[in-house]
RNA sequence: GCUGCUAUGGCUCAGUCGGUAGAGCGUCGCCUUGGUAAGGCGGAGGUCACGGGUUCAAAUCCCGUUAGCAGCUCCA
């Protein structure tokens, strides 16, 4: 057994544990339990139980746990018929539903741990409780869940289980969670003055002067490398009326999650906001014929969508009703299929390699309820494929079978930020489908006339969404050419006012981004002003600095300072950042 | 939408057993004229999220609504 395999089977043992604790405070008679996996910090477990498990339970249920695993009980596996399963577990609900759903010939594995709890499980466990003596674990939180993960199902408790093999690793698992929560953007969004929410528009955000510097900055530079790769960007109404919702199919497939404006309801005349770009762009191809030789045509914009949610499925900038994808559609023909989304995985890499963020692509590929020729698919699979095959090598990329859309297959591209959690941001979507709602067409070089691919992608997925990461990834300490204030500006006395706005004059015209306090405080309170705002420089300015024309720069995150840097030379630091997008701040002169 | 939790000055948080509110930071004023993360003194600022109910009396107890948080479901 490898040490990642011993250390699921921990997880997957102590979930047991779990259940039979829970068991055992509840009485077995008041308990159904449901399954119980290992996840990747620990595992949980899913009850039915007569009363709501809070916090204070949280203790008891550690202590059984400790208690039963001290009983060195040993753990014996069992085949057993399908039949024999059935009475085994003839008390059990959700159990005996899942017995009921294997073939019949099915050889059924139950564990049981010591002779009073029996589980349903395909193993492997430990032998004896005596081998997680040294596991650490801590019941992490409770919460709800659906039976099956289906929400018309029972709403079972879900226990959750941070374990690991010893009690350091739990100990370092606990501080990377704390590190984590210090992070979290909805704290450190508002704090640093960069977005807010209020509840006129849940779920909206409302970027702040400050933020608005960076999501500017940030959008410039995905303009600068868009406009290298041959995009257009346009700018399209963000409501629509009903008809083109209906030949899209969103109004069909996905009314529910659009803000709809009645306009004359008794006529069903009704307008909404749009959801997704997509029908926008393909009326601006429509505009007028195209021949094969302006193709691919890419069509991009990044402009506000509103898909409206259910209530509880809000999280910060993570998930909003208002949001900017960096979308995209490009028309093009099949054969241009593999070059084009070997340029957009170029574009990629070099947008997440200027956040020093490491990424992985996912292939998903034909889903059941697929649309279209099967031939196609086929062929647009392989040609991803092969895309994926050339860049990472076969098997060095994961494949997410019947995960593509109902249009077309799709890679995902998912991001690791700097403690190591994954998020999935850009997506590259082949979609046959709507060029055929919308009928569309370009010239081929024989004459005819011949039906283009859409490609939908975006690489930030949604502006939004990928400030929150940045925030988190970053802690709020932005490279420079992001920071939303680039450098704060601190006269010393009221007679140093004139030198700082000279300075600040002349930063502002190399294009960099700063704020000063005229105001007569004290310079130190100044300067811890600006720390808590993490600007990258802070530069103090008195009677040396402004008679031989220098700067003195605090430079965030060290105790440093850079005394007397004459003027020119700070700016051309300021300015090298800003162009050669730097992740680090400059710390030398 | 579901389960659980939460809502008190701009911010962070006290507020016991129900008896109509406190602190620190910030802000404003005055003093301090400063050399790299909190100088001193004083003032202002709250229908305790909103709407009902119980009670002689509600920030406090109950119900509802709204918003938020941890998950589930769904998703960029």
């Amino acid at each position: 057994m490898t040490k990642e395999e011993y250390l699921k089977c921990y997880r997957h043992s102590l979930a047991h544990i779990m259940a039979k604790a829970v068991i055992e405070i509840f009485g077995k008679e008041n308990v159904q339990y449901s399954i119980g996996p290992q996840i990747a910090d620990g595992c949980y477990y899913d009850f039915k139980l007569p009363r709501t498990v809070s916090q204070d339970d949280f203790k008891p249920i550690e202590d059984k746990m400790h208690e039963i695993i001290k009983r060195r009980e040993a753990w014996t596996r069992k085949e057993v018929s399908k039949q024999e399963a059935l009475d085994i577990f003839r008390d059990q609900k959700y159990k005996t539903e899942l017995i009921n759903d294997l073939p019949e010939d099915e050889i059924i594995t139950v564990y049981y741990t010591g002779d009073d709890y029996v589980d349903l499980c395909r193993g492997p466990h430990v032998e004896n409780s005596q081998e997680l003596m040294n596991a650490a674990f801590q019941i992490k939180s409770v919460s709800g869940s659906y039976w099956r993960g289906d929400e018309k199902n029972d709403q079972l408790q879900r226990i959750y289980l941070y374990a690991f093999p010893d009690k350091k690793q739990l100990k370092d698992h606990l501080a990377m969670v704390r590190e984590a929560m210090e992070r979290d953007h909805k704290k450190l969004g508002p704090q640093l003055d960069i977005f807010m929410f209020n509840e006129a528009a849940p779920g909206m955000p409302y970027f702040l002067p400050r933020g608005l510097k960076m999501y500017n900055a940030l959008q410039d530079f995905w303009r600068k490398i868009h406009d290298e790769f041959g995009y257009q960007e346009i700018s399209s109404p963000i409501i629509n009326n009903k008809t083109i919702w209906e030949t899209s199919g969103h109004w069909g497939h996905y009314k529910e999650n659009m803000f709809l404006i009645p306009i004359d309801e008794e006529k069903d005349d009704y307008y909404a906001m749009k959801p997704m770009n997509c029908p926008n762009a393909i009326m601006v191809y429509k505009r007028n014929n195209h021949s094969y030789k302006d193709l691919p045509m890419r069509i991009s914009e990044t402009t506000a969508v509103h898909r409206k949610e259910k209530s509880g499925e809000l999280n910060g900038l993570f998930r909003v009703q208002l949001f900017h994808q960096d979308d995209d559609h490009t028309f093009l023909t099949e054969d241009q299929i593999a070059d084009e989304i070997s340029d957009i995985m170029d574009i990629a890499e070099r947008i997440y390699g200027t956040f020093g963020l490491t990424y992985k692509a996912e292939l998903s590929t034909r889903p059941e309820d697929y649309m279209g020729d099967i031939k196609l698919w086929d062929k647009a699979e392989a040609s991803l494929k092969a895309i994926l095959d050339k860049k990472y090598g076969e098997g060095n990329y994961e494949i997410n079978e019947g995960d593509g859309a109902f249009y077309g297959p799709k890679i995902d591209l998912k991001m690791r930020d700097c403690i190591g959690r994954e998020w999935q941001m850009g997506t590259i979507q082949l979609d046959f489908q709507l060029p055929l709602n919308f009928d569309l067409k370009y010239d081929a070089q024989d004459g005819t006339k011949k039906r283009p691919v859409m490609i939908h992608r975006a690489i930030f997925g949604s502006m939004e969404r990928f400030i929150g990461i940045l925030i988190e990834n970053f802690k709020g300490a932005f490279p420079f050419w992001l920071s939303p204030v680039q450098v704060g500006i601190v006269p010393i006395r009221a007679e140093h006012k004139d030198y700082a706005k000279k300075v600040q004059n002349m930063l502002r015209e190399a294009g960099v981004r700063t704020e000063c306090d005229y105001s007569d405080k004290n310079m130190k309170e100044k300067i811890k002003a600006y720390k808590l705002y993490k600007d990258p420089y802070i530069i103090v300015l008195g009677d040396r600095e402004a008679s031989e024309n220098t700067v003195s720069i605090n430079v965030r995150g060290s105790n440093k300072q850079l005394q007397n840097v004459p003027l020119d030379k700070f700016i051309g630091m300021c300015t090298k950042m800003n162009k050669e997008y730097l992740l680090d701040l400059i710390q030398e002169i």
